[in-house]
DNA sequence: CGAGATTTTGAAAAATTTCAACATTCGTGG
DNA sequence: CCACGAATGTTGAAATTTTTCAAAATCTCG
């Protein structure tokens, strides 16, 4: 596993970020996480922002009593770590195998005007989660779930879960059997085909698509 | 109720933001909203940022069954209207008599170092609100409302709501019997004391922060 | 192939919502 | 200033959704 996943590092070709280029200067060198590395922890000194080359990230918080609720996933071309305080207020680990490219602030204004686009993003993305949250059934959650890793993969119909099903709960604020459930039942459906456990093909996307309106 | 709402205004003393003074130039007149009146609305073009002087504001989002999630609550001093694209992706109204100062953006460097930090500490925010709606019961959810409120009231053990009991459980998820009968139960067990529909006695607030651990 | 991990499925339990009725509050106008 | 009506809030009981607990099935990888 650690060999398959250095060779995945080795044949990485970094991903841009969709932003402007104002960040070459500010690239430090590519690292390597392996999955289920951690890459921050909440309480640590912030150190900047992390772009994702390649693999998939979680960004999550824990309740003392283990419970856990993942704020958002990171896939390649998507750069995370905004934290106030300079501290961070959430864990960061590596879902499989994953390349990062830290970006350190400066003081410069320019970066701010460069990262400024991306933290609105991440929020405003934050809080249509909320919505999903807050106000849908599991059903329609797991439907704005693949539609979105849909958009975020290129938008065709067949889809990689980098995640697993554990990891999906804890995002949709379910429990791992209710996700699991919603996946046969969708797939009884004819709604998607699962050609693995964690490749999806969204057969009638419009009627995932109504389901979360 | 009027008369009432402009007498507010005209006393209002404008609240300075937390940030940097970089403010005092951008700003614009005060701007009145009267109780329930729209701020923006979803797909508008955002005209820039506003600043909370007096009253409070709901930012939220609408299923097309007429489900909403209320994302934040903006208090006096507090700033938002961030947006992507230069589009509005959620409402905003004034859930009581309200002033505004609108903040227009500037191409120059110096606003986005300015608002770089209000937009992710908005984000921080969106983030843990996420742990709230996915992974806590009714009363936990309750709990940490109470005690983030108190928060942004200096801390005291007294506070007022600004909002009704819908707009409560629109914000956490809940229906508005759910939140009645949480609110129902802290009183009965001395948690929390209502002398008014709208203000709130945190009694025995060690409770309430060990309900959200 | 085989052991451990992950996923799926079922049935019972728990939490929240829904529906319905009643109570309280607020603002207006008499 | 009080009374009325509408809006808001509270309470109860049944219905629904999701979770929990338990067990079986499947997948992964050495």
């Amino acid at each position: 596993m650690i060999l398959h996943s250095a060779k995945a590092f080795a044949n990485a070709k970094p991903v841009e970020p969709a932003g402007p280029a104002v960040w070459a200067h500010q690239r430090q060198p590519l690292a390597f996480h392996a999955a289920g590395t951690e890459i921050y922890a909440q309480g640590e000194r912030a150190e900047g922002l992390y772009l994702v080359t390649f693999g998939a990230v979680r960004v999550y918080r824990l309740l003392s009593d283990g419970r856990r609720q993942i704020s958002a996933f990171h896939l390649p071309g998507e750069v995370f770590g905004f934290e106030a305080d300079g501290t961070h207020h959430f864990f960061a680990e590596a879902i499989a195998a994953t390349g990062l490219q830290a970006i350190k602030p400066t003081a410069d204004a320019d970066f701010a005007s460069a990262v400024l686009p991306l933290a609105v993003a991440g929020l405003v993305r934050a809080q249509e989660h909320l919505l999903v949250l807050g106000r849908q059934s599991a059903r329609e959650r797991v439907a704005a779930f693949l539609l979105d890793m849909a958009a975020r993969q290129g938008d065709l119909d067949e889809i990689e879960l980098p995640m697993s099903r554990t990891d999906i709960g804890d995002y949709l604020g379910l429990t791992i059997e209710t996700v699991s459930r919603v996946f046969s039942r969708l797939k009884e459906t004819g709604v998607i085909r699962l050609p693995g456990l964690r490749s999806v093909v969204l057969a009638r996307r419009n009627i995932l698509e109504g389901m979360c309106e």
